[in-house]
DNA sequence: TAAAATTTTTAACATTTGTTAAAATTATTC
DNA sequence: GAATAATTTTAACAAATGTTAAAAATTTTA
């Protein structure tokens, strides 16, 4: 997860990145560790409004964004609650499921078209207990996952939504004109009356 | 981290925790990766108040907290929130500083008297590199911190203060007793009037 | 144990944000 | 391009929480 990367370039053209590309994202790996993981990947081509990962469903693969859009987010009887938007090169993972092979917690849409790399769980695991470099990039992954999901709890505990959506606007202008104020809106925690509010600058 | 183990047994007695069950806390492990990891530890009597991280300073190094009590908080110009109390057997980390070599983010104090074992990060990461074991050991500790720090995102996303802080009752009578309020109340995420206000059952 | 210091509760008020619903705008479809 | 559907903004009001400050209770110290 963790919009880090560029959905599109700055002609507007679409972005996709290569798998080893995504791996590499993490940490340094070799050619022959990069083949086998390849050769545990699946190459997917999802179209708009694509469900990804439901959480009530046991979804102990990982997935890499290569092109397009997601979103990541958490459900309730009465709340949908975006903790991320993730653009092409990031992870797509439910942790929790991934881990503990029980349903997780996330829901993973795909917002535009997208093109998404399929590793399976189960032959990635035999991968770690044989290549230990696969093994430190494994580690490598929860970490810098860990890290990522760590910045966006102290951005949400110490920035206020204004703040925050500047960061937004500043950072990410292509995303906002294609993304609901629903959904942005509850990334920032406000309702969206509030949001709107903040464009209008009432705030 | 991940306050999920005891501080005082049944009759109130301190509790201790071996350093290898706090290694065994995130996965199965031989003894002799046990070994190699208890030789690059070493012990520490911590007095109440001690700081053992403090957000500005690099702080690579990861401790167990064998007995007592910690703290985990953010902190800026003109606020401090807590994130974590760990109890025995849980792990304190700043994951940034640890992965990265900066400085991290959180700052970690003991509320009480503590027995903690600190590992050399720099030896540990020689050991993920020759030992297959301790790197799936690592993962499995990054992984596994990844799903506590989600579970308090969710809880803190989803539960209102009241409901966060009866679970709190329910489940550690003994820490609410002898944690000042205004930390409890910044962990709930609401002011310390407030919390006073949900302890009067006003709401 | 009395005095001092710290912590917790209460009160009064202001502010922010949510809720509901309607109006305005924008996008989609035929 | 007009009609329909979806999204966004605005308005009015209610409710929840924060802030400040003082009182009460508890803990610590001498």
């Amino acid at each position: 997860m963790g919009w880090g990367n560029f959905t599109f370039g700055k002609m507007g053209e679409k972005v996709v990145i290569s798998l080893a590309d995504c791996f590499q994202g993490y940490h340094f790996l070799n050619p022959l560790s990069i083949d086998r993981l390849e050769q545990i990947s699946e190459k997917l081509i999802c179209k708009r409004n694509s469900v990804l990962i439901r959480q009530d469903k046991i979804q102990k693969d990982i997935y890499f964004l290569a092109s397009g859009l997601a979103r990541v987010y958490y459900e309730t009887a009465d709340r949908q609650i975006t903790l991320d938007f993730v653009s092409p090169g990031g992870t797509l993972i439910s942790m929790n499921s991934y881990v503990h092979d029980t349903p997780g917690y996330e829901n993973i849409d795909l917002l535009e078209d997208s093109i998404v790399y399929k590793i399976d769980q189960k032959k990635l695991f035999m991968l770690y207990e044989s290549d230990i470099a696969i093994a430190n990039w494994g580690r490598k992954m929860a970490e810098l996952e860990f890290i990522k999901a760590e910045q966006r709890t102290m951005s949400k505990l110490f920035n206020t939504a204004q703040e925050r959506y500047a960061e937004l606007l500043e950072k990410y202008p292509q995303y906002i004109q294609r993304i609901k104020l629903g959904y942005i809106a509850s990334y920032l925690g406000v309702s969206q009356v509030t949001l709107s509010r903040i464009r209008a600058n009432i705030l």
